[in-house]
DNA sequence: ACTCGATGCTAGCACCGCTAGACAACCGAG
DNA sequence: CTCGGTTGTCTAGCGGTGCTAGCATCGAGT
């Protein structure tokens, strides 16, 4: 069966093809310009063949979202683990957010496909994807030891990441002033984090 | 001239019917439902006429976001002037906190014009529209008096306000479950708001 | 009453996401 | 080694989008 999965491994990387090609679109020109024709184009294929891949426009933005959320929660766990395990909590979450913005702000495609488009996948949901799972994770596993005593941890975090989404979304469309962005990050941390001891 | 003080009457006329139906159409079926062809029909007039009011679509999502942050505004300023004086700050915060969200999920349509798609529109900006200027003083009036002592009142309102737009939209887009959207807001208020004397 | 400019219309452009159906290339069987 | 059938890809096209050129009509001012 050697020609089968010849052929099948092929198949694999064409979807990877279409999958990073969209993505690297996207973060050329923003998804407007994500248009199946010239993704087709940009692949070597005809349109026809993507969607014998994918539904449709929706699902690769799923793909690419499912492939950034992977990448986020790793970007994460290293930024908190490279934190100065002396200087306590608050350097930890400090770095995590400074980390989850700047993630942001350096894939603004990927971060559009992972919340702001619609690429059709499940959240909050028991049948929500592992790698979306995996990124709230990264996220739970350092705000817990700062959520405070008598606060649900998974409350305590979908706060914060919310308000970090709200600090990315904002800044990036430009509703507000990108100068005195890591100053808005610091305020947010001090006032979220409950600090056990130190300051 | 009594015959052109008419015709501009009219015009003005239309112009509000273009914009009340855009934003009625968007509420009943969403932003993609609002199409140059069916707001046309709606309106009972031919496309071309759209554009001589607006300069495209995106003109008319301005409109409505426009007209979405006079209406927030006084919707915040009504809430928070609600609220018991004798209860402090903290009760103002959180109220204006909820009528924000509140806002949002009840208006979801116009709260993307105003926020989530391209109105055209500048902010932070010196010759942002008055409106946006008068949604964000809203905010600023009741959250000066919890941004704590040497925290900039403006910095401070900007992070408040991120944090609901990031509740807002990823509870919106489902990414956050809708069940407990009103412990999260609470938990908000009690962290962002640094509380002068009481609790 | 007639001219002429303003105004709204029909028709059409280039593009979108998506799909039906024709066609070619390849595999396994005889 | 040839043939039949399956698998895979392509061309062409559907109904929709935002937007615009150019014509026709209507009404105001002389």
């Amino acid at each position: 069966m050697s020609v089968q999965e010849r052929k099948e491994r092929e198949r694999a990387d064409r979807e990877r093809l279409i999958v990073a090609t969209a993505r690297e679109l996207a973060e050329q020109q923003g998804w407007d310009a994500v248009t199946t024709r010239r993704l087709a184009e940009r692949i070597e294929y005809s349109q026809p063949v993507l969607y014998s891949h994918f539904r449709g426009k929706r699902e690769i933005i799923g793909a690419v979202a499912l492939q950034g959320a992977a990448e986020l929660a790793v970007t994460l766990r290293a930024a908190t683990s490279g934190a100065p395990a002396a200087e306590g909590p608050r350097a930890r979450v400090s770095a995590l957010a400074h980390a989850y913005l700047d993630f942001a702000g350096r894939h603004p495609a990927v971060y559009d496909a992972m919340f702001q488009l619609d690429g059709g996948l499940p959240f909050a949901h028991e049948d929500t994807p592992q790698p979306l799972k995996d990124g709230f994770a990264a996220l739970l596993e350092t705000l817990a030891e700062v959520a405070g005593d008598g606060v649900d941890p998974g409350l305590f975090t979908e706060v914060f990441w919310a308000s970090l989404h709200g600090l990315a979304t904002l800044t990036r469309a430009g509703r507000l002033p990108r100068a005195e962005a890591a100053r808005r990050t610091e305020l947010l941390v001090d006032r979220l984090a409950a600090l056990p001891a130190d300051a």
